[in-house]
RNA sequence: GGCGACAUAGCCAAGCGGUAAGGCAGAGGUCUGCAAAACCUCUAUUCCCCAGUUCGAUUCUGGGUGUCGCCUCCA
């Protein structure tokens, strides 16, 4: 029995699907303004871990998660480099997938973006309008939230908590100063859209009320995100999808929210600059590592981040992956007869393995889990040292069970994933390369030596175009 | 100020009413030509403090103390 803490009622509960056998869940994205950080990979990496484990105890799963390639960050950042918005939105767009390909991160089933679903925000919009649960003022569109019967049940807070610590300036315009915008009115220099408010583009939470319902329906299993999301962006996900299909009872059924990724105690974050990001990090460890680093503490826990961590998950890990050597080992050995000992190992990880699941089922705990294959990767090494040494006769038919529910368990946790995939390696190797090039430009410049300096620019170029439209995903980055 | 989470060995981290998983680091040993790897053994009479409930509490309740998060964009 699965059972997993939802945020939505602060206990486990029993999962139980909508519909038999099928599970639906939508991840909140990110905002693509900069390459993704560690912090940005967490929720990523863990919903990842949930969906293969689900998928394992015979669950379809079909997953959605968003890009918000409309925002006033994204803008910003466009204004700055002086291109357009768009060219930043696919830019990081691209860094994300390139790095969560990278973390063995398997892609969902859509990726909805803002930009292409403006008509469906419209519409939603409209209705909540129409239900009078939005008033438009000047161009822009609020959602009361005083309409809104429950407002604050996801975050526990109620209306006049929050008005008494509001932190921000209220906007005379609206009728209560938690009331949050659907639709701003476009300002200078901003994109916009057409819309019955005039023109404008949408707010921020509304996206994935809008996207969510249009691919998952009005009521779905799981909402995802990390716990910073639940006030207020969960919070007016809940009241808008709600209000707009008059439905108390519909939308997620169950919200999980992972905790946060800390440096000295102290939350990752873009605003704080005490971020790292992922690609840098991968730089110096393996993507396995950074996946076991995060795998080993339970998601709603908070992870502080720092080298002696990942070094840490780097040894343990290692002492995984030396298991699944011995046992590779072993099996390039020419098949033996069935001996008592490799049944009682077969049996051993047979009992690991229900406590892995058991694990598992218990909110994802997928550090207790982690003990579980250690504890089977400690057996294996036990065969290991007794055939090598001798004193046992290798046992092919039982040790390829041992060997399947080691692999197993690695596999929900999406570790010890050999490195030579190709694409992957292929990307991997270009990216180095390009640093090494860009590195070599620098140093070029660096001696005033302008011809070298030049001929490795027009070098990259040509890089740069080739691979524009390479499926490995890399991409030129400016140095 | 409001809301919430957390506090377990040198470090990280599970457990959450029946007497402390696992990993890292450390110590000793087995094996080995040496080394590495591997294996074995050891390393928290005790779970922030104080009361209470209970036959029994790290686990429940109340009160402290400390840390963090949200209440503004944030995964």
């Amino acid at each position: 029995m699965l059972r997993v803490y939802n945020t939505l009622t602060n206990q486990k509960e029993e999962f139980k699907p909508l519909e038999p056998g099928k599970v639906s869940m939508y991840v909140c994205g990110v905002t693509p303004y900069n390459h993704p950080h560690i912090g940005n990979a967490r929720p990523f990496v863990t919903w990842d871990v949930i969906k293969r484990f689900l998928r394992k105890t015979g669950y379809t799963v079909k997953h959605i998660q968003n890009f918000t390639d409309v925002d006033d960050k994204i803008i910003r950042t466009a204004n700055a480099e002086g291109v357009q918005w768009s060219d930043i939105a696919e830019r990081y767009i691209k860094a994300y997938f390139s790095v969560m390909d990278k973390l063995h991160v398997e892609r969902a089933d859509i990726y909805p973006k803002v930009s292409t679903h403006i008509a469906d925000i419209i519409a939603m919009i409209t209705t909540l309008v129409e239900k009078g649960y939005a008033y438009p003022v000047e161009g822009d569109v609020y959602f009361s939230v005083e309409k809104f019967e429950g407002y604050g049940k996801l975050s526990g807070r109620k209306l006049e908590d929050m008005q008494a610590g509001a932190r921000i300036e209220v906007d005379a315009r609206k009728h209560h100063p938690m009331d949050f915008a659907l639709w701003k009115a476009a300002k200078p220099g901003e994109p916009y859209w057409e819309s019955p408010w005039g023109n404008g583009r949408p707010g921020w939470h509304i996206e994935c009320s809008t996207m969510s319902l249009k691919y998952l329906g009005q009521t779905f299993d799981f909402h995802g995100g990390g716990s910073d999301l639940i006030f207020p962006h969960h919070e007016n996900e809940i009241a808008q999808s709600q209000a707009c299909c008059s439905d108390h009872d519909s939308f997620a059924r169950y919200w999980l929210h992972n905790g946060f990724i800390t440096i000295n105690q102290e939350k990752m974050s873009k605003s704080l600059n005490n971020f790292f990001t992922v690609q840098d990090i991968l730089q110096q460890y393996p993507a396995d590592v950074l996946r076991f680093f995060i795998v080993a503490t339970h998601y709603r826990s908070p992870l502080d981040f720092s080298d002696e961590r990942l070094k840490e998950a780097q040894t343990s890990l290692g002492r995984l992956q030396n298991s699944l050597d011995n046992a590779k080992q072993l099996q390039a050995m020419p098949a033996g007869v069935a001996s008592a000992t490799a049944e009682t190992l077969l049996q051993k990880a047979q009992t690991e393995k229900t406590g892995f699941y058991e694990a598992m089922e218990d909110d994802f705990n997928t550090a207790l889990a982690l003990s579980h294959m250690f504890a089977l990767s400690k057996e294996i090494n036990v065969y290991y040292h007794a055939v090598t040494t001798g004193s046992v006769v290798y046992d092919a038919v039982n040790f390829a069970g041992v060997v399947a529910v080691y692999q197993e368990m690695a596999d929900i946790l999406g570790i010890l994933v050999p490195e030579d995939a190709p694409a992957e390696s292929a990307d991997v190797l270009l990216e180095g390369l390009m640093q090494l090039i860009i590195d070599l430009r620098q140093q070029a410049r660096a001696n005033k030596d302008w011809a070298a300096a030049d001929k490795i620019r027009d070098e990259l170029k040509k890089l740069e175009v080739v691979l524009e439209d390479s499926p490995t995903g890399v991409r030129w980055k400016r140095g």
